[in-house]
DNA sequence: TCCGGGATTGTCT
DNA sequence: GACAATCCCGGAC
C-alpha cells in the first residue's frame, strides 16, 4: 500500500513537547494531495522554534499577529509562511497559547517524483527537496496550506516503514541574528541521508 | 503610507 | 564565497 492511502498521525501524537516532536518527525511521510497527483517524501530534516522564550522563533515573546496566529491553537495544524520568494512549512506544537512549531526542512521523495520534477527541475534527484523552499515547491505547499490540520487530506503525515533513524543534532540554519538563540541545538536530522539541506 | 528586513535559493566568480 | 531576486509582514511615522 503506497504511503498516501496510509492512516495519518493520531492526534496525540501532536501534543507532546516540541523537541521531541522535531525528533519524531523524522522517518514519517508528509503526503499532499493535488489534482495533479500525490506526492511524498520522507521527513529526513527539522527545527524545534520553541515560540515565547525562543529569539529565533516567530512567536517569541508570544508576539501574535495574523500570520503568527495559528501557533498559539491546537497543535498538528500547518504554520506556512513567506521567505523572501519562498513558502515554508512548519507543523504546529504546544499547547493552547504556546506559539511552538517544528519546521519541515527537507525530504527524501518517495512518491510523486515524476509530478515533483515537473514542478521543479533538477539535474539531481539530492537537489529536489533538500531545503525548506525547496520541498513546498515540489510538493506544491502554499500559503492555500496555512492552517490546514496535518490529520486530513489533502495535506496530512503517516508514519515511516523503517526503523526509528539516528538522528544527529546541531545548530539551526540562518538566524545568525537571534543572539543567544542562534547557538541552541534545536536542528535535528537523519544521520548520513543525502537528501539533508547542509 | 513608507521602509527595513527575513527560518531561501540560484547563479556567478 | 558573495550577492541579487523579489515580496509580504510588521513597526514607525
Amino acid at each position: 500500500m503506497p504511503h498516501s492511502q496510509r492512516a495519518s498521525l493520531s492526534k496525540s501524537f501532536y501534543h507532546q513537547p516540541t523537541i521531541d516532536l522535531a525528533q519524531a518527525l523524522l522517518g514519517c511521510i508528509l503526503v499532499k494531495e493535488t489534482t495533479e497527483g500525490v506526492t511524498s517524501g520522507v521527513i529526513v530534516e527539522t527545527e524545534a522554534y520553541l515560540g515565547a522564550t525562543d529569539r529565533a522563533a516567530h512567536g517569541f515573546k508570544n508576539r501574535r499577529t495574523k500570520r503568527t496566529e495559528i501557533m498559539f491553537g491546537e497543535p498538528g495544524h500547518a504554520y506556512t509562511h513567506l521567505m523572501h520568494t519562498h513558502c515554508l512549512i512548519n507543523v504546529v506544537s504546544g499547547e493552547i497559547n504556546q506559539p511552538e512549531s517544528v519546521l519541515i526542512r527537507a525530504l527524501e521523495p518517495y512518491e510523486g517524483i515524476d509530478l515533483m520534477l515537473k514542478r521543479r527541475p533538477v539535474n539531481k534527484l539530492q537537489n529536489l527537496t533538500s531545503g525548506p523552499g525547496k520541498l513546498t515547491k515540489a510538493m506544491g505547499i502554499d500559503m492555500n496550506d496555512y492552517g490546514h490540520s496535518f490529520l486530513y487530506p489533502p495535506l496530512f503525515i503517516t508514519e515511516g516503514n523503517k526503523k526509528p533513524p539516528h538522528i544527529a543534532t546541531g545548530t539551526r540554519i540562518g538566524i545568525d541574528n537571534s543572539g543567544e538563540a542562534k547557538d541552541y541545538p534545536l536542528r535535528f536530522w537523519v544521520a548520513g541521508n543525502k537528501f539533508v539541506s547542509r
